[in-house]
DNA sequence: CATAACCGACAGGCTGTCGGTCTGTCGGTC
DNA sequence: GACCGACAGACCGACAGCCTGTCGGTTATG
């Protein structure tokens, strides 16, 4: 039996599965056949909304990205809020594990996803490095921060807590927390702020 | 005609070819057929030597940084050439796409090479950071450095620049030079040294 | 003559294609 | 307003052509 949907339906079903599958199995063990049993459709079908396992895989990344960018810049240019609260509930919006799902806990980290993470880890911080950016400038005309290179500060930043905190969870619980201070006190030395500043902020972030 | 190996030259041969073609190609474009045709011997005869394609892919990596690490160890113990000299040399030494091949130029950088990139940068990164930091201490003791966490600190200038120089030569000189000059600006904020005291060092780095 | 290097056919799975089929829509007609 | 025909595009599933990894048999070597 052959049930048709708008376009825009299908593609958004298609990839509400591949996002609940890539998730919990990873790109390179999703076949497009699982896909397309969970969904209840035809090889042909899928291939007619997109051209290619690869072009999913960018859609699923561009949804949950650019939901997470709005989310992020709303917060930011929230002025009723005092900066650096501004500046903490950004950075913490932009935790991909906590928004997914439920329990599906994306499991972009490590070993094959490696295609997925990287695309999303660009996506992310091309997109969101501007918006922090902005934030910082900010700081630096309250007085609070003092960098000549608020944008490259913000990447260095970002590109840093990204990819190293990957496996912050296997490490034993006297590591994490020298590694979280040390990211504290350099975080604070890259953005020119009095040693202490960013202490709570950035351990309220963590402790999630 | 059936030639017959010892197994360590037959396995050395494999990596030779796969590494090539990795190289060129992308690890996920290069079939395991691509490989034993370039060489001449029997699919038999890859599964005899490596159990998987991925464990080919681990083994040419291993190589690579081992060789790699070999080479900036050995620069970073010798204690004839002044400190920050040294530091230079032996960041230098661990510039991949130089040592390589001669006109390979190792592709790793962006598209589907995302496992083969992300593999080694780990395992480059965690080799180096501890020879790196080492430096760094001993620049504590000159007192041309000032931090609290020199491995960290380390690892958070690598991890950043192994990840955001990968697309620099796309930039226009502008603002790569702009690109440069703040990471030198924040180099020097996260090891706590005088500012300027990582221009000419860096910049050498770069202009190779 | 035993061991280990080597061979090549084969199973099973994968992605992407293609010609054909079904279904909802819409302008025209009664 | 009920009906009709044709058209677009959503949908189907068989199939080609890859791919990786396996396995029983063969040949060289010490």
């Amino acid at each position: 039996m052959r049930t048709v949907k708008p376009a825009e339906e299908r593609k958004n079903e298609i990839l509400d599965v591949a996002e609940q599958l890539f998730a919990t199995k990873g790109f390179d063990n999703t076949s497009t056949n699982d896909i397309i049993n969970a969904i209840g459709i035809a090889r042909g079908t899928l291939y007619h909304h997109f051209k290619s396992k690869e072009e999913i895989l960018d859609a699923v990344i561009n949804r949950i990205t650019e939901a997470l960018m709005r989310q992020a810049e709303a917060i930011a240019a929230d002025k009723s809020i005092p900066l650096l609260e501004r500046l903490t509930k950004t950075v913490m919006s932009l935790n991909v594990e906590s928004q997914i799902g439920d329990e599906v806990k994306f499991q972009v980290h490590k070993p094959q996803n490696a295609l997925l993470h990287q695309k999303m880890h660009q996506q992310l911080i091309s997109g969101v490095v501007p918006i922090v950016a902005g934030l910082i400038e900010e700081g630096c005309r309250e007085g609070i921060f003092n960098t000549s290179y608020p944008t490259e500060a913000v990447e260095m930043v970002m590109i840093y807590s990204n990819t190293a905190f990957d496996e912050l969870a296997e490490l034993s619980p006297g590591e994490r927390a020298q590694r979280i201070q040390a990211f504290i006190y350099h975080t604070e030395r890259i953005m020119g702020a009095e040693e202490g500043l960013l202490q709570e902020p950035i351990s309220k972030i963590f402790s999630i």
